[in-house]
DNA sequence: CTGTTAGCGCGTTCAT
DNA sequence: ATGAACGCGCTAACAG
């Protein structure tokens, strides 16, 4: 490969005239923006990134931490972080947790070490414990949640996303309003905080409305269409079987559903269900799902400003920024039958 | 940060010590291994890898452009690609083409700017022309085709995937099989490769079968649930609507099954539907989804292993790898109503 | 506006 | 086995 001293040479200019062209050409002479140009031309020449991210101490890269890029929750929240990012000419680093569970030390780590600017962390399923290497440090690595709960151990990391407790209230509450009263809650795995607010918005509605939680109607379904299938067998053999199930995602959703008209049942005729997220699978499934909707893209996007800002050295702090969130009803859900 | 002359000074041993510890700590002497360690650990030392990147002359980063992450298929293809990409140490940027439409020349040149060691293209919906600005290079940029089929615009990239023309051909005989005459074919957009091949093999097998194909039962869908749906409705009120429907891929499906739904007609016993990818949802629509299955996540790691043999000067040829699919019958796909 | 100079942090010679 | 010295390609001072 031509480097910047080859362009200067064939130019018959000093190299820091061809530096000063690639980042602002108005500043230097027309005649020499010209031969540079011709120059670059001649000799193939592109600048090489890895010198110029040496150079300027930033590599131009955010990681994004996640559970599953396969969930279409995921997918479009990541459809916000990629378009804010190539706007600003960032690239993302994708990471899923599921092979490699890192600490909050070793992120921080990552960012020290210059393997990213920052970090987006969508989940923080993996064992995260708090910063005790660097206490001192002279800032914070730039580490951001988004839409997940921001967890005592996880120390002051800012965060965008919903109540995710109130939407869970709400969910509960549609349900107890079309007369339900067993209610069953599939949740996420035992470790992740995604959900755990959720759970917790469910237990606050039922225990509002008087309704009490039966032992195994709060079950752990892993936020996949299998794990959901599981939990929902359980659920249908269970002595006080639910008339209503309401899954901590869409995913777990669709599972459900299948798996209750595997049995035999219809929905929302025999068993209702609520799901998560409506992602864009939540409009055809059959029944079309009743779901709260969450805008994705818009915590993608914000969360991606804000890490920028972060990068940035702006301090943006710890407080949430809460987006909002919807119910939207549509026919998973009915009375149950009396 | 403190750099590797911060460590080599605590303890007491040149930068070239400390370097040769971190790449092969065996080969200093015990004494020295272990003051280096302990001033690794006291300087909270960790390398910067924007300059190790820069000395080695390479990126550690594979770009991998595809239409949609979303797509479950795609997905499938991307766990591949980052299993085999964790085990080597490399990471992988996700650019959707969606955004932005490179050309070929412009994939090149961001190999040649550093900004990756190698570039997977899972799709070439874009413009893809063939390479002219740099024919002379001393050795083409490691770009690869996963999924897709070569144009022929594309020069000789090396592929790995299915026969999309037999797996086309075998899904369509399976409903000529079954007794259908009047069968459709929903694509991708009209530009994609992707499919081209399998519509190529749908048409053969109708043509050997005798068959005809009426204006308008091959219609472009996006690869998208929406631009399913929109076909789908389309070809139910064509004048002689098909008995069965086979789309591109599972996606599509999934909106083709709830558009014919919503009109009132029945699957498979009003129309039957195949798809193509067998994702993680074909088990679960309803009825369960007839589809030809593709090995996503091998080909995602044969494609990465290739692009890894590529990037390291072996020379992998053009030849495409092929791995096998097949057909998996569920129940979206009957015997025509007589 | 331009050229000269000095590193950025690391890996790698070449002596020792 | 180790240290001194060089340079990767580029940007950012500074001086002219």
């Amino acid at each position: 490969m031509s480097s910047i001293k080859d362009v200067a040479e064939l130019a018959g200019v000093s190299i820091a005239t061809v530096s000063r062209y690639l980042s602002d050409p108005e500043s230097i002479r027309r005649d020499n923006r010209e031969k540079v140009a011709r120059a670059i031309q001649r000799t193939d020449y592109a600048p090489n990134a890895l010198a110029q991210n040496f150079r300027r101490g930033r590599t131009g890269i955010i990681m994004v931490v996640l559970p599953s890029v396969g969930d279409p929750f995921f997918t479009e929240v990541m459809r916000g972080i990629a378009q804010v990012a190539s706007e600003r000419h960032y690239s993302i680093l994708i990471r899923e947790t599921e092979m490699n569970t890192l600490s909050l030390d070793e992120y921080s780590d990552i960012v020290l070490s210059k393997q990213a600017d920052g970090i987006i962390l969508l989940a923080s399923t993996c064992p995260i414990t708090p910063m005790r290497r660097r206490p001192k440090a002279s800032r914070p690595a730039p580490i951001i949640l988004g839409c997940e709960n921001v967890t005592p151990d996880l120390g002051n990391l800012f965060s965008v996303r919903i109540d995710n407790r109130a939407a869970a209230r709400k969910a509960t509450r549609h349900l107890l309003e079309l007369g339900h009263e067993r209610i069953a809650f599939i949740s996420g795995s035992a470790g992740s905080e995604l959900t755990a607010d959720r759970e917790r918005g469910y237990v606050a509605a039922m225990k509002r409305a008087g309704k009490k939680i039966a032992d195994g109607w709060i079950v752990p379904g892993q936020l996949t269409i299998d794990g959901a299938r599981d939990a929902t067998r359980a659920l249908l053999q269970h002595p006080q079987a639910p008339t209503a199930i309401f899954c901590a995602n869409d995913e777990m959703a669709m599972g459900c559903i299948h798996e209750i008209k595997q049995a035999g049942l219809r929905v929302p005729d025999d068993v209702s269900v609520i799901g998560f997220d409506d992602t864009r699978y939540a409009a055809i499934t059959d029944p079309p799902l009743t779901t709260i909707a969450q805008p994705a893209e818009l915590i993608g996007q914000r969360t991606m400003l804000r890490i920028l800002d972060a990068v940035d050295g702006i301090d943006i702090g710890s407080e949430p920024e809460i987006v909002p969130h919807k119910l939207v009803l549509r026919a998973s859900t009915g009375a149950p039958a009396s």
